[in-house]
DNA sequence: ACGCTGATGCGACTCGTTCTCGACAAAGAA
DNA sequence: TTCTTTGTCGAGAACGAGTCGCATCAGCGT
């Protein structure tokens, strides 16, 4: 029972973002909010309306777009460029950090700085820019798949 | 004098590479090639069409795209993702640096390490990850983009 | 319950990129 | 030089992600 109590008790996190801006809580976004707090990994648009469409949510692909974006945009989750050059999202904090992400399961987990923002202003420093942004993504293997993946030896 | 001949002897270290790899060195790459070697920030792929078109290089989309990829492969060029979402392209060494782009002007700089390297080393630590690959992407303003906007004060 | 206004859905549209496939030409052999 | 092989090209269709316009609908403050 608690399980379906949980989405009455806790509106889901990426709602209240939604409330909080002051946006209206619609069906459609707390849909997708659900959804994105499904995943712990990385998903990517066309993922998140394959499974809106399975499950018959009637959520068209212009309001799933728009709902990423605002999502976005309050820093609820993140968009982020894969290798291959797809693009994909990550429910996160609001805080600059930064992603590691698990190629084979695509698991993504926030790292703290660890020494990042010191290397960037030191490329400041020798590029002669003045550094506004930056965007750094990691990519390996995560604990559970480089244990599938070397058994032993 | 030196100047001169530099384009006979050498043609091109992007033709090079394609030569090197034992790809067939045809018109169209040569081409592309010649277009990228102008550049010293990032272009994209329909900036470089528009070129090509203007030129009547007669190059058609597909094979711009592929000679992309191709020098891509080959660590000639580097896709990269700017913060509006646009792919593009610069020109660069194989070796494992990063970019700085001047979100002014798009002129590109490569940088070395700088400590990138070991702040690397440190999330994969933390996180338990084994890193793979990373990239980092900075933006800012270039030294002349900086001169420009702050004349004085 | 009412109404204002933001949000949605539909579907057409743009744009970047890829695919298909017949024609062509770069390299190496003869 | 010419022939042959086969990697590459060009044209255009196809595709997929993302956007837009607009009429309709539904949150939510009153």
């Amino acid at each position: 029972m608690a399980q379906y109590d949980f989405a009455v008790m806790e509106p889901n996190s990426i709602v209240q973002a939604l409330d909080v801006a002051g946006y209206r809580l619609t069906r459609p976004r707390r849909a997708v909010a659900a959804l994105i707090a499904e995943h712990d990994g990385h998903f990517t648009a066309s993922e998140l309306e394959a499974v809106a469409r399975s499950r018959r949510l009637g959520i068209s692909r212009a309001t799933l777009f728009r709902a990423l974006d605002l999502l976005t945009e309050l820093q609820v989750v993140e968009r982020l460029d894969l290798p291959s050059g797809e693009h994909a999202y990550v429910p996160c904090a609001a805080a600059h950090h930064h992603h590691v992400i698990c190629s084979r399961c695509g698991r993504a987990t926030e790292v703290e700085d660890c020494g990042v923002a010191e290397a960037v202003l030191e490329i400041g420093r020798r590029s002669g820019y003045r550094i506004e942004s930056h965007r750094l993504e990691l990519f390996g293997l995560c604990r559970h798949c480089q244990a599938k993946t070397t058994p032993h030896a």
